[in-house]
DNA sequence: TAGATTGTTAATCGATTAACAATC
DNA sequence: TAGATTGTTAATCGATTAACAATC
C-alpha cells in the first residue's frame, strides 16, 4: 500500500463518503529511519445515537410544518429531551451541519438527517404472520409515511389468505421467495408465534432479506451480517414494571 | 443520624431489599477526631440489564416448559445472544441465584428473575386511542400472558366507542379518570395520533399513572418521576434502514 | 481430587458531558 | 465589537469483559 498523509487520508474519507477517524502509526523500517503509517477505521456509530436521530427528524420535520426557518441544538435537545451537547455530537459524526452563532437551517438539517438515516428511499418490506397484530401492522399509515411500503403479507394459516390490506391481499407462504426478489426486498417485518419466528427468520435470510424486525416474543439467532431488532412489546411493559416496582423501594443516599 | 459500620450498613441494605453500595467517608469533627460515616446509596441498574433480564425471562420459562431443571450463565448467554459473564452480572445485581459448579435451577432463577421484574403481580392498563393499532393491542394476548391487562380502551372519537375486545368496550374519554381510580391503573399506553399525545400523557398523568408507553411518534414531555417509553414502530425500521444503508458503506481497517 | 460453573474484581472499552476555541 | 451558537476536545462517567478465586 502507498503512504499517505494526514490530508490526503483525511480526503479519502471523505470521497468514501463515511465518518471516519485517522490515527498515525510510526515504524521503523531500518535502524535510523521511522515511517509513519496513516490508518482510516470507520467510525463506530452508537446505536443510541441513531435512535436519537430518528427522533430528531421527527422533530425537525414538524418544525418544517410550522415553517420555522432557524433551529438550535437547544431547541432540539429540548424536544427530544436529551442535552445540547448531546444532540451536536451526534451530528458532528456525519458532517457539520450549522452555523455558529446563528444555528441550523431546519430544512437543511431535516434533509440531512433523512439522508443518514436512509430515508431518502423507498425501502419495500414484507410481512409475515397475518394475526392481529400483523394486520394492524400492514394497516399502519406510519410506515408508508416514512418510505417502509410493505409490499407483502403472508401467512402459513390458510384462514386469512386472501384478505385484503389496502392494495396487496394475503398470501400464502409459497409466494414468499418471489415477492421478496421481484420486489427486491431487504427488510422483513415478523409476526408470527414465538415457535414459528425462528424458522421465518432463517426463511426471510435465505430469500435475501438482510434486516428484520421481530415483533415475536422470541429471540432469533441468524448470521452476524443480518440486523435483527426484538421489539416485543411485552419486553417495554416488562421494563416499565421493573421501574415501577424497583421505584417504590428507592432509596435516597441514606447517611447512616 | 446514628454511626453505623460497615456491616450494619450492609445488613441495612439487605433489609430494604435493593441493590446497593456503600461507601465511607471520613469527616473531621474536631481538631485531632476523624470520624467515620457510611453512606448507602441504591445501586443504578443499566436499562439494559433490565431488558436482557425480560429475555432471560422468557428462555427459562422455554426451558420450564421442556421440563429442564438445571442451566448455567452459557446456555441463557447463548440463548439471548450475549456473554456468560454478561449474564453473571446481570443476575449479580439482584443476589446470588445459583451454585458454583452446577448451575442454575431453572424454576427457581425464573421465579426471581419474574420477581425482579415484576411479574408475580397484575398490572392494570389503560389503553388510549381504539384505532388501527390500540385495536390490535387490546386484542393482544401477549400482555395478558405476562400480568399486563388492558382494564380500559378509550377514545375521543365517537365512532368506536361501544366496540367490544374481548370483554372490555371502548369508552369515551369522560370516564378515563373513573378508570384509572377505580382499577388502580398504573401504567397507561398511548395509541393516539402525534398531535394528541402530549395532551393525553398530560391527563393520564393526572389522573395517577406513573408509567407509560408511547406508540406515537411524539416524544412525550412529561414530569421526571412518570417513567416514559416510546416505542414508535418506525423508530425501529429507520435504524434498521440506516444500518442497512451505512453498511453498503461500509470498510474494514484501511492501511494506507 | 479433577472438572465445572458461579460470583466478583479489575481492566478495558465506549458513550456522555463540560468546557472552550472557532466562528457568525 | 458583544452576544450567540457551533464543532471539538479532554475529562468523566458508566457498562462490558476477561480472568480468577470460590465453591460444588
Amino acid at each position: 500500500m502507498n503512504k499517505l498523509n494526514q490530508r490526503e487520508v483525511q480526503n479519502l474519507g471523505f470521497l468514501l463518503n463515511f465518518p471516519f477517524h485517522w490515527t498515525g502509526m510510526q515504524r521503523r523500517t531500518s535502524k535510523r529511519v521511522w515511517e509513519t503509517r496513516y490508518v482510516v477505521k470507520k467510525m463506530r456509530i452508537p446505536e443510541a445515537t441513531v435512535m436519537r436521530l430518528a427522533v430528531y427528524s421527527r422533530l425537525l420535520e414538524n418544525l418544517q410544518k410550522r415553517d420555522i426557518v432557524t433551529t438550535s441544538s437547544g431547541d432540539i435537545a429540548e424536544g427530544a429531551g436529551v442535552s445540547p451537547a448531546q444532540v451536536r455530537k451526534d451530528l458532528a459524526y456525519f458532517g457539520e451541519f450549522g452555523t455558529r452563532g446563528v444555528g441550523y437551517n431546519v430544512e437543511e438539517l431535516c434533509g440531512h438527517v433523512r439522508r443518514i438515516l436512509g430515508l431518502n428511499q423507498k425501502w419495500p418490506s414484507v410481512l409475515v404472520g397475518a394475526g392481529k397484530l400483523g394486520s394492524a401492522l400492514a394497516l399502519y399509515e406510519g410506515f408508508n409515511i416514512r418510505g417502509f411500503h410493505i409490499v407483502g403479507v403472508f401467512d402459513v394459516d390458510p384462514n386469512p389468505i386472501g384478505n385484503r390490506f389496502g392494495s396487496i391481499k394475503v398470501l400464502p407462504m409459497e409466494h414468499l421467495e418471489r415477492v421478496i426478489k421481484k420486489e427486491n426486498v431487504r427488510i422483513g417485518i415478523i409476526t408470527v408465534p414465538a415457535v414459528a419466528a425462528q424458522e421465518v427468520g432463517e426463511r426471510l435470510v435465505k430469500a435475501g432479506v438482510k434486516a428484520i424486525l421481530n415483533f415475536s416474543p422470541h429471540v432469533i439467532n441468524l448470521p452476524a451480517d443480518i440486523i435483527v431488532r426484538n421489539v416485543d412489546f411485552s419486553l417495554h411493559l416488562e421494563v416499565l414494571a421493573f421501574n415501577l416496582t424497583f421505584e417504590l423501594t428507592e432509596c435516597e443516599d441514606v447517611g447512616v
